[in-house]
DNA sequence: GCGTTTCTGTAAAACGCTTTACAGTCCTAG
DNA sequence: CTAGGACTGTAAAGCGTTTTACAGAAACGC
């Protein structure tokens, strides 16, 4: 399906991966985007597959996940509105390196692999956004392989709450501390725990007055606990 | 220093960054490339500095190493002849991520991040070879995270002990099992474990007759018991 | 309203890895 | 020749995490 001119108007605005096209350039930008809805916890594709295109979140998230024939599973990655995911594949024409699930119902824009390379082609400035966008994801996942390597649980936890803090952090009217919206669960699987270990920590720091602990979220009481727990 | 132009040719022609340059561009290239001799076990760069410009390891070997203020320390990467490493942030203008040293007496060529900009301005056939070597660390970086928070520490010693026998093994005479040139605190290093339980693995392996064990080296006799212990 | 599912909170046992410690062997430099 | 350093081999204790199990509370569907 194709976007309304004003919705497709507004991703090619507002993606970081379009950020240096000169205005000439997008019209035939919008030509190339597809519209696709994919309902909660539907497979977007899968690690191996053969890739299709490159896709960007217009609403709703996207996890990227690695997961064993055992059904043991970690979330490499939360994409958000208007960021990108898939374009490695697209990119070096190779299989999809881990997969991607629709997180809420979500609705995405798609460029298929021809069209990608097309652009490549034709414009450097596109050339251009697209090293950074990889620039940016390739220091992501080295930060990450860095703390799994090298800190503690208890570390990458506080790490991991403070960046979905800034990132998906609430305000609520009547308090200054943001609220995350996320079950103990999906937690676990961002830091590549268990569900009990997660808690375990989760109930020193609410012990600590750190925290406070709701069904399916999470209230930051107190940011320099966390930042402390890093810098030990 | 500036290298031969015999030298300077053999990089050029050998280095996967250069492989889609057009024969007419050689000579350009030549012409950015210093060389650089580094002692065994000296630091290249360290995680956080500003860069200078890009390396292409002509000889030796350079570790790609992170590490925390306590001096725990995990090899990231081992870089070897004609590959490239330090490109990524000569590309975004920002820090190094890792620390690079040299494991063992080595020879560099260095292109100033001024000569590599230039470099990719004037020729989108180079372009497309950073775009393919950044793709391939990519995607090797992704599936050491992945090996990391999924697999067990046996399969990822298992994992790099075959990938170190496909890429620095050798074959003497008498034999044809891969000799393995590597300490088993290197090893450790490589994995992120301790000394004591790479030991304890290896141990296993060599009871089993998979592997031998000698002094700084380790013979693998039964590729396939290694490989059944990946799909376990 | 009632059963079902989802989520949190605990507890106990089991497991794997690290740490520490030490002995033995090989290698090398003085 | 000998002392020191680098490397392997082991053993035991300690630690953090996973696994398993279960209970209670909240949300949901019908």
């Amino acid at each position: 399906m194709r976007f309304s001119k004003e919705q497709g108007l507004k991703i090619v605005r507002a993606a970081p991966l379009f950020a240096d096209l000169p205005p000439d350039q997008i019209d035939h930008v919008l030509r190339m985007l597809r519209l696709k809805t994919v309902a909660n916890d539907q497979l977007i594709f899968l690690k191996g597959d053969a890739c299709d295109g490159a896709y960007i979140v217009v609403d709703g998230r996207v996890r990227i996940v690695a997961q064993t024939r055992e059904g043991k599973e970690v979330v490499l990655n939360l994409i958000r509105p208007m960021d990108c995911f898939g374009e490695l594949a697209v990119l070096d024409g190779s299989t999809r390196t881990a997969s991607a699930y629709a997180q809420g119902d979500t609705v995405l824009a798609v460029i298929s692999r021809y069209d990608f390379h097309e652009l490549l082609r034709v414009s450097p400035d596109f050339s251009l956004g697209v090293l950074r966008t990889l620039s940016v994801r390739f220091r992501l996942l080295n930060e990450m392989l860095e703390a799994t390597m090298l800190q503690s649980l208890s570390q990458r936890l506080a790490h991991t709450l403070l960046s979905l803090a800034t990132k998906d952090g609430i305000l609520t009217s009547n308090s200054t501390h943001p609220v995350l919206f996320i079950s103990q669960s999906d937690l676990a699987l961002l830091v590549g725990a268990s569900r009990v270990s997660v808690n375990k920590h989760l109930q020193v720091w609410r012990s600590n007055g750190a925290l406070e602990i709701g069904r399916g979220s999470i209230t930051i009481i107190d940011t320099e606990h966390l930042l402390n727990v890093l810098r030990a």
